[in-house]
DNA sequence: AAGACGGGGTT
DNA sequence: AACCCAGTCTT
């Protein structure tokens, strides 16, 4: 086989993402912690969601220094609904480290970048190539999507041999200079025209070096483990305009959530939710407390105005805008 | 290598 | 209802 011709390849892209290439927020900026935050943010979700968290959290925590010294409760706050809330604690966590480094900036070298809590490959390289211009190789959803059409990968993706195809050949498409041009372009043909369901070969600039016989069968991956469905009780205690919630220790660590019930009790519930959780389907189910509920250590009473200024998981979120209106009460509960 | 980890949007 | 998403970390 012939050398794939990279250049060749690239010149294409780039006049088409010059031109119809999105302005993204984070686009707009080279400082490292703004990219640091949305790359956080983009881990597993999708750009529209993102976008309002992200100006909603530049507003309240504006660097490294302001991120390291506020309250994990209240960057928990700042996360609320956007889940995965391990990459909350990872970001506070990591700008906690750079605030320590001298001049507490974000180093530009891509192993000190890996070596922050809560970064892999993907997000190290996409902070190098973002924020310092670097010619270093990203593999996400979109350009894994792109790469394994363009090459006609047919094995699943999500395999160590898999992962080693797409990484090398993002290493190989990569040219030594303009990194970051590169990377978005490659980046937004996977988000625009290199679509998972229906691409739009038609209006790719790339079409022509594609090697993909069935694009839209591409790329594969691995069966996902079957739906198992789960049940979980929990407490409504309301006493004197004072809610009971307790500390999650587990799923939701440091987030506030209706008491955990460890039996359910023999009598209908107030309220029933469903929601999903990776391959788990749960069924939330919220009971009336009885006049025997004792709190424990882990578990406090609120005031329902000061709920709204607490980090609650979506679901819970849902019960309890469900259930307090149900109470005669005026209710200052509202998601900000 | 496999499983855990959210939530919302799209098909 | 299944699939998808600017992935990472722990077993």
């Amino acid at each position: 086989m012939p050398p794939f011709p990279a250049s060749r390849f690239r010149q294409p892209l780039i006049t088409w993402f010059r031109r119809h290439g999105r302005d993204l927020p984070w686009r707009r900026t080279r400082d490292p912690y703004a990219i640091l935050v949305s790359e956080f943010m983009l881990q597993q979700t999708q750009v529209a969601t993102v976008v309002p968290y992200y100006e909603h959290w530049l507003a309240r925590f504006p660097d490294f220094a302001s991120l390291a010294r506020a309250d994990e409760s209240a960057v928990l706050h700042a996360w609320q609904g956007l889940g995965y809330y391990a990459r909350a604690r990872n970001l506070h966590a990591a700008a906690q480290s750079v605030a320590k480094n001298v001049g507490g900036v974000l180093p530009n070298d891509l192993a000190k970048i890996a070596a922050l809590p809560g970064i892999g490959r993907y997000t190290a390289g996409a902070v190098a190539t973002f924020a310092f211009d670097q010619a270093v190789p990203i593999v996400e959803a979109n350009i894994a999507r792109v790469l394994a059409r363009l090459t006609n990968w047919e094995k699943p993706i999500d395999t160590a041999a898999g992962r080693d195809h797409l990484w090398s050949t993002a290493s190989v498409l990569l040219p030594k200079k303009n990194g970051r041009l590169h990377n978005s372009a490659l980046m937004e043909l996977g988000a625009l025209i290199c679509l998972p369901r229906r691409p739009l070969c038609a209006q790719c600039p790339v079409q022509k070096f594609c090697a993909a016989v069935e694009p839209a069968a591409l790329p594969r991956k691995r069966a996902k483990p079957r739906q198992v469905l789960l049940h979980e009780s929990h407490a409504f205690a309301l006493r004197r305009e004072r809610i009971l919630l307790e500390q999650s220790h587990a799923r939701w660590r440091g987030m506030w959530i209706l008491p955990r019930l460890a039996a359910v009790p023999p009598r209908s519930p107030l309220l029933q939710l469903d929601f999903p959780f990776t391959h788990h389907r749960i069924t939330l189910s919220v009971f009336a407390a009885t006049r025997s509920f004792l709190p424990n250590e882990k578990q406090r009473w609120f005031p329902i105005a000061q709920l709204a200024e607490l980090p609650v998981p979506s679901p819970h979120r849902r019960a309890l805008e469900e259930l307090l209106p149900r109470q005669n009460l005026c209710s200052t509960f509202a998601r900000t």
